[in-house]
DNA sequence: CAGCCAAATGATACATAGTCTCATTTTCAG
DNA sequence: CTGAAAATGAGACTATGTATCATTTGGCTG
């Protein structure tokens, strides 16, 4: 379902450009992050990260979440009940569907959302400079199943 | 900037015709989250309600939020920064937009939202549910202010 | 390649947000 | 008015996230 593949190569260049030293224990985390198909709390990404290497911090596991966050490398989700997951950020701007069956996050086409927020800054006078936008249901794949 | 308003005789029926027990504590919150401009937090209105009723407790005042969001008359949303803020529920359907200067909830015509659900729908086959809309920005007022 | 310094790390104390428990109080039907 | 059920308040507890600081590590310098 994800369709996007994020390459963590790329993540690491990013993050020696930005000037940040390239350290095992971020390849390992971004190696979790790249990988997952379903949004990570910080704290699943820690459990995972400690099957590998036990010792890793828990306070190392979100300063890293910060830091790739800055860089727009990982972007926050608000899911249907907790609200503080990630995934990885694609280079264009998409819009994310969750399924509630199985959890997974799929990108899709942002196009129609940029219109509404147009069309509801022309109706309000507001001006949008942020947006959150979230669906969830059934993916394609859990309704054949259902 | 709200211009709809809620009252609080409605909210107390709903209670009473669900079964539940109408009594003071109630009615200080209620007062408090369909008075309030501002999204709340449970904290937040914990806070309020003390004012007035110091002894208010803390559980109290998440159980009742609880009980007035499963009513559908409060409803959850997530702000820029924190993700638990809460609202009362319009009898239509709407958006919002969150102030991030002021901090002020605007409600918004969702039919646009309602057409772009239908579209992605059709463009990707999975089947929505829910969803989560929220945008960020300068409101009218504060927009002239800067 | 040895040494140095700043960045990154891990351990742990702390902070914040929210839940659970239970003894006491309140509501309201009879 | 009275008793049963619901609601409450106090505080212990859990989960999630942050701050501090001594130690380790990466990678540049000579």
């Amino acid at each position: 379902m994800p369709g996007k593949k994020i390459n963590p190569e790329d993540w690491l260049t990013a993050l020696d450009k930005s000037g940040f030293r390239v350290t095992t224990v971020q390849e390992n985390l971004i190696e979790i992050f790249s990988r997952s198909e379903y949004p990570l709390s910080a704290e699943q990404a820690w459990e995972i990260a400690r099957e590998t290497r036990p010792k890793t911090g828990r306070a190392t596991v979100y300063r890293m979440i910060e830091k790739l966050e800055k860089l727009g490398l990982l972007r926050r989700i608000h899911g249907y009940q907790g609200c503080s997951h990630f995934v990885p950020t694609l280079p264009e701007l998409m819009m994310l569907f969750i399924c509630l069956d199985c959890g997974r996050a799929d990108y899709l086409d942002s196009q129609p959302l940029d219109d509404l927020i147009q069309q509801s800054e022309d109706a309000s006078g507001h001006r949008v400079t942020d947006s959150r936008l979230q669906l969830f249901g059934a993916c394609v794949d859990c309704q054949q199943n259902a």
